[in-house]
DNA sequence: GGAACTCTTTGCGCAAGAACAAAGACGTCC
DNA sequence: GGACGTCTTTGTTCTTGCGCAAAGAGTTCC
């Protein structure tokens, strides 16, 4: 397997428009590297943004990529700023948000390993009318639009891969907005939890855990966090999740998906 | 200018899957198909989907295409029916819905001239998840998603447009979801008569107007006809809209748009 | 022209859930 | 280990806007 070129030394000569944005310059002993490199080829050849490409088109690519890494609550890019980069976590967790008047937050997405954080298929001139907050400690692979631009004409099925996720996204959002005009809050809610948790849900002992704070939760759905937690308290009491402070976790998934229906 | 190939005779070998899509087949005198064939190209070229596409490469891919038309309330597509079409309304609207238990119907989006009805970026082997249905007598082009495909793998640029399209349906779907999780009722249907407005309004007599019903802008806005028509009767007394049966037309664009501050 | 239909207006009662308040649990940082 | 900060629970009150009903206005079709 060639070795993966890279550019923990090219990030220190590149400009750092991420705001909060730390670059990898911590030097790991070779066989680390190794294992990072490993780590990060098959977390990137599993990823949408990468689906049918070749592995050794895949690996030039993300070889022109630099890292950065982000601390919980790290901002990786605010509403406002100009589009420059292309963004792929590799670990970690993000939240994608909006603001209304007021400081209201709502929560327009969450993203995973292998997720595209930010403004796909934005022109390069356009700002981002979200922002992206780091939920947990998380690596990422950084393009400059540019240099993504340049990869997506010599590689079509990057661009037709970047489609496809775009299309996934809407679904996904209208899937939501007909839930928030139509569902009461608890339908919502439990259809929410079902996502999020196949989405980016971790394993613990038997169980599927989510880690989002009630107020997150509300955010997603809709609501506020008062009646997530009456709703959760509820679910709680009637074994069908279990809840903890920033964190819900379900056993009975079936139970849960049912919960919409009979309401 | 190169004759335009026509397909009038193609759309009856061709088997039409579009429910309730009946083909153009009345043969015009040549004169008015001259005449059809320009207005179809220059409303071609102004469509998003052209964008930056050589006329010639254009008008290659429009003779591609066969046309159908649409009655009122024809259904376009339905929710659960495979992908197999792109359709470019060339005149007339539609709107996109999807349906809740129980019937209720909410609206995702409108689409007019120039813009493309369905499943953009959808996997050919998708279904549709929405149902489209005319609000108005149209027109339309319409290619076989394999065709289309074809075309998107010849001309990259058709693939960037289709790109841009769906990133700019993401971002109006998300000022949406932001806005019904956050805002109250007033406030919403006052953005989205702006954006209505916007997109799909006619001049009439110093007025923009909109053809939808009370209940349709309430499916747009996410709350009931009932609440949709006290408050544009208020707008109205106001002197801010003007309101007739299943039209909403509108002087005072400013004050609409102050309107959503106030309140 | 008028019957039938659809769309719209308006009134009234009510419930879901928001807003607010206050106390309790959990985690963390000296 | 204890003080502080944050998150969560739970109670109470209150408002928005939904549900329903019934009458009114505008089309359409014989």
């Amino acid at each position: 397997m060639p070795e993966v070129q890279f550019t923990g030394s090219l990030s220190v000569l590149a400009p750092i428009a991420v705001a909060a944005a730390r670059a990898v310059v911590s030097l790991p002993a070779a066989a680390a590297r190794e294992n990072n490199t490993f780590r990060k080829m098959t977390l990137v050849q599993h990823s949408p943004l990468f689906a049918n490409v070749l592995p050794s088109e895949g690996r030039e690519i993300v070889s022109a990529a630099r890292e950065c890494q982000f601390s919980r609550r790290d901002r990786i890019f605010l509403a406002g700023d100009p589009v420059r980069q292309v963004t792929l976590l590799t670990s970690g967790s993000a939240k994608i948000v909006q603001f209304g008047q007021s400081g209201t937050e709502v929560i327009l997405g969450l993203k995973g390993p292998g997720d595209v954080v930010g403004a796909l298929g934005v022109c390069p001139q356009d700002h981002h009318c979200s922002t992206a907050q780091a939920l947990a400690a998380s690596h990422a692979l950084i393009w400059d639009t540019g240099v993504f631009e340049t990869f997506s004409q010599r590689f079509p099925q990057l661009r037709r891969n970047i489609t496809h996720i775009l299309c996934q996204q809407l679904r996904e959002l209208e899937e939501r907005y007909r839930e928030i005009s139509t569902e009461k809050v608890s339908v919502r809610l439990s259809h929410q939890l079902v996502r999020v948790l196949n989405q980016l849900g971790r394993r613990v002992n038997g169980g599927l855990e989510i880690r989002l704070s009630r107020e997150e939760l509300a955010q997603l759905t809709g609501t506020t966090l008062f009646t997530v937690s009456r709703l959760l308290s509820d679910w709680n009491q009637r074994g069908i999740v279990s809840t903890r402070r920033e964190a819900v976790s379900v056993h009975n998934f079936q139970a849960l998906a049912e919960l919409a229906e009979e309401e």
